[in-house]
DNA sequence: TTTTTTTAATAGTATTACTATTATTAATAA
DNA sequence: TTATTAATAATAGTAATACTATTAAAAAAA
């Protein structure tokens, strides 16, 4: 017997339910690669249908258009990283570990199971890295988030928030600092790559990510 | 005599100097107010040669693209924070104030001058708050960084950072956390407005946010 | 087997993001 | 002052993008 992980999407991401269906799912699987080659700018649906043989048209049966792409993949991630969050806090008391452990998994999502259903988890972290603020800046952000659409961002936050009020229920700025967390946490690996100078953390050097948001975290909190 | 302030920024990040023609300077000047009300995905050169009643063409003589009018505003921004934050920062001894005074700035740049030069800075902070990070997000910063088109990001972030260690030589993560805290005090006014569940922070509590801003500085380097 | 429904392809359009060329204006030299 | 040159902007395009309406084909249900 084979237990299968399903991730139910808000059904306002998309127009037909790419899970559904064979075009579908080869959309998800292949648009990730492409999105991460040429960059949410340069990509479009006229590329992904010749990548995968079929018509724009077809693909724009699915999503409404690449932003929207894009938000299902954002939604996706952070589903995903919720079911592992939880997966990985079973059986453990200590709320500062607990804390510990979800900045663990921040950093290295891919670490341990490596591909999730038909995603690479490498590539599907990259693109949330180098492309994922862009699902929420711009100027339909209050009409999505309305839809629900950043439900598994927020829930995470809200989940590190209560952790951290449990921690010290004393602090003011749980949600402020778990969204500080969780920014950082992203941006400081894109920053590592791309803009050394902005950080002290090397590209790769995952262990010390870590150890800053601990340092952060742990330092406001205690 | 009158004193004017002319900031000098980096020739690659234009085609031709806008600040030198009549027409030049009515681009910088209108273009703001639309990117702030269209938000840069819907912003077009044709549409902003519209509203200065002149051409698409003629506009492309001034910008590569619009991508890179965006950089404009983002090195324009940093440029006038830093010469700002140099000049809040006169006659001033004590590291702590000046770390403190520096984030007062981050968060209210607009207080006390109001209008500098031709552009109004409420609309330019609030441009680079809402769609600053588009600047870097691409495929090509690594390019553009060689170019040095970030540069005065990265030269607020290193005298942010350089304070930070004059405060505790000693501190490992000067650079990522300068980066930090000023991502964040962009970031949450964003998130106050837009997402509010993300943050403790309501939007217009600038007290609130440069208190949580200096509770994390100063949590982590004393 | 026929009808209905689902799904995808064809064939478009309006807009965007540009560019080559031409015309106009301004500056400089004869 | 006029002619020449240089700077600037407008005209008129193109290729690509971001879609959509309609038709065709395949699958499911009656």
């Amino acid at each position: 017997m084979e237990i299968e992980l399903k991730i139910k999407l808000n059904d306002k991401l998309y127009l037909k339910d790419p899970m559904e269906s064979e075009l579908g799912r080869l959309i998800i699987k292949e648009a990730l690669p492409l999105l991460n080659e040429l960059g949410f700018e340069d990509f479009t649906f006229k590329k992904l249908a010749f990548a995968i043989n079929t018509t724009e048209a077809s693909v724009y049966r699915y999503f409404e258009n690449k932003h929207k792409l894009l938000v299902y993949y954002h939604a996706w991630y952070w589903s995903l990283m919720l079911y592992r969050i939880n997966f990985s806090l079973q059986n453990i008391t200590s709320t500062e570990l607990k804390l510990k452990r979800i900045i663990k998994l921040l950093v290295n999502p891919a670490h341990a199971q490596n591909n999730v259903q038909l995603l690479d988890l490498y590539l599907l972290s990259k693109l949330i890295i180098e492309e994922g603020s862009k699902s929420f800046l711009t100027k339909n952000v209050e009409l999505e988030n309305k839809d629900k659409l950043f439900k598994p961002y927020k829930d995470i936050c809200a989940l590190f928030s209560g952790l951290i009020k449990a921690f010290n229920p004393k602090y003011k700025y749980s949600h402020s600092l778990a969204t500080t967390i969780l920014e950082v946490a992203h941006s400081h690996q894109f920053h590592a790559h791309y803009l050394p100078s902005l950080t002290d953390i090397k590209y790769g050097d995952e262990k010390k990510l870590i150890d800053f948001l601990n340092h952060i975290l742990f330092s406001s909190i205690k």
